[in-house]
DNA sequence: CTGTTAGCGCATTCAC
DNA sequence: GTGAATGCGCTAACAG
């Protein structure tokens, strides 16, 4: 049988590419992988996976693992608090072109895909703001994190925007490795109770909706709850969570396109591509805005 | 910077391992493979991945491209209908070691790790005879795959050995492609309305929980539903759903472990590991007991 | 056009 | 002990 590693070792070069990604549990990555498989596998690429648990250490092991190995590339999706040296050290002394996925590391200079998540912010802002709200709050993401800090950025001028006044201010609390229920019951039992919660993304969105429960609020009519991603489990929650769609396929395949197109040409400009997002209303927020009107019309 | 590939070509080895899986969507693979992944970068291994999207010609494609990759060792969940010559005349002609997980290949001698899903439908079949269910329909799953057909037998046998009468008997559809709502469609509307649904997995149950509301029956009083992996959103259902676990974690460590174990010694006897499953009943079919004895204590 | 050779980057072997 | 040659399986360059 052919031995493709020999003629690659002498053609310099391996037909390989390398995907770091934090966890394929959320289904969002789960998506984007195969999005990028699928690609890499198309163009005649063969895939190292690895997977860093949200852990620098652990993404460190790999990327030094993987340029051992010496893939032709690498598309990374960072953990959180990565330090550039990281990639510096392997990847890029090994000349290993790459592309970062969903989060950016500040700082560094690459090619970069991911959903544009100050949009997907501002769209969750002016939807609430539409909705009459009045207070928000933020809850869960890793607690540094660009795409964490851009949509709720994004967020916060979303609300401003739509002209909605947001006295109670967006209160913004990570995860320490907590879980959306969790983090509803630190909210609550500190006495806060905001006409609206969103969650950093769609697994956040669904421990919070269970951790509302718990709590006795009606989730969507007691406090409107929205998120980002629009996994497919989101149109499925009791009530159907509005969700901001980050489309994992488009990112998965562009992120190999361009990865495979700086392959062609290593000296190009860096580029950033950023994927359009949906914002999909549900029940997670119409049902607080109908709770509203029927609080105005007795008020009158 | 280190060229491990050199250095591997002249120890005749590559250092990496191959995993083949038919998808990451579902969250009992995510698992699996995440667990896979850590045993083999645990022992110094890098993990080469392809999806076949359960289809016969993607797998093959993925097999010749790793064994043309040198991959040490394969793991590999078949893709449903996978012809044993596809293994043979890729990763066997070049002398890979192999381990199948989840599902076997009718006349293919391997090593094999999976749950037990002969106990796992027996597990279930008793439950429900518990009940005094007295018609079951099983729906989905991949029409040959020999984790449906085990699946069944024992579901079949638990009925029997639990004393059931099971007078509709197990009709069973498998899935053409198609989810859990419309196999519901086309049971419910073919005129059929057994006691109970057992689902091939909790991915199709989820979807006949909904097929079940669309049509009216309130799922669990209304008809029972039990379903096979226990992945983490069956506790979440409405009702939470029953579900036999099947420990995806352990399935991939002891697959991964096997694997590791046979390249130390190529000549050993292959060994068939099955990893105990454990029912998780819950509301999806504690309901109906409930609605059955209360029809009972009306009809005396 | 077909056959031979040199070298990709290592580890192993042999000579010194 | 240190240092130079050999070969893993290919492909490109070269020679016949």
């Amino acid at each position: 049988m052919y031995n493709r590693r020999a003629a690659d070792m002498r053609n310099r070069k391996s037909r390989t590419l390398g995907l770091v990604v934090t966890t394929v549990r959320n289904p969002y990555f789960a998506e984007l992988t195969m999005s990028i498989e699928q690609e890499a596998h198309q163009a005649g690429y063969t895939l190292l996976q690895g997977y860093s648990l949200d852990e620098v250490a652990r993404q460190r092991r790999l990327l030094e693992s993987m340029s051992e190995h010496r893939i032709d590339g690498l598309m990374l999706i960072p953990a959180s608090g990565s330090p550039t040296e990281d990639i510096h050290e392997t990847v890029a002394a090994a000349g290993i072109p790459h592309v970062l996925i969903a989060r950016s590391i500040p700082g560094h200079e690459a090619d970069y895909v991911g959903p544009d998540n100050i949009r997907s912010g501002e769209l969750v802002g002016r939807h609430l703001a539409t909705l009459k709200v009045a207070s928000v709050a933020f809850l869960g993401g890793p607690p540094v994190s660009t795409a964490r800090s851009e949509r709720l950025d994004g967020l916060t001028s979303g609300l401003r925007a739509g002209g909605g006044e947001v006295s109670y201010d967006v209160a913004a609390s990570a995860a320490g490795g907590q879980g959306g229920s969790e983090l509803v019951s630190a909210l609550l039992s500190a006495g806060a109770v905001p006409d609206a919660i969103v969650a950093y993304n769609d697994m956040y969105a669904f421990g919070i909706l269970n951790g509302l429960r718990a709590h006795g609020v009606e989730p969507g009519r007691g406090i409107a709850v929205a998120s980002f991603d629009d996994v497919p489990d989101a149109a499925a929650q009791e009530p159907a969570l509005t969700s901001v769609a980050g489309f994992p396929e488009q990112v998965g395949a562009r992120a190999a396109r361009l990865l495979l197109a700086r392959l062609q040409d290593p000296a190009r400009a860096s580029r950033r591509v950023l994927v359009t997002p949906r914002l999909v209303v549900r029940e997670s927020t119409t049902l607080w805005t109908a709770s509203v009107s029927e609080a105005e019309r007795n008020a009158s």
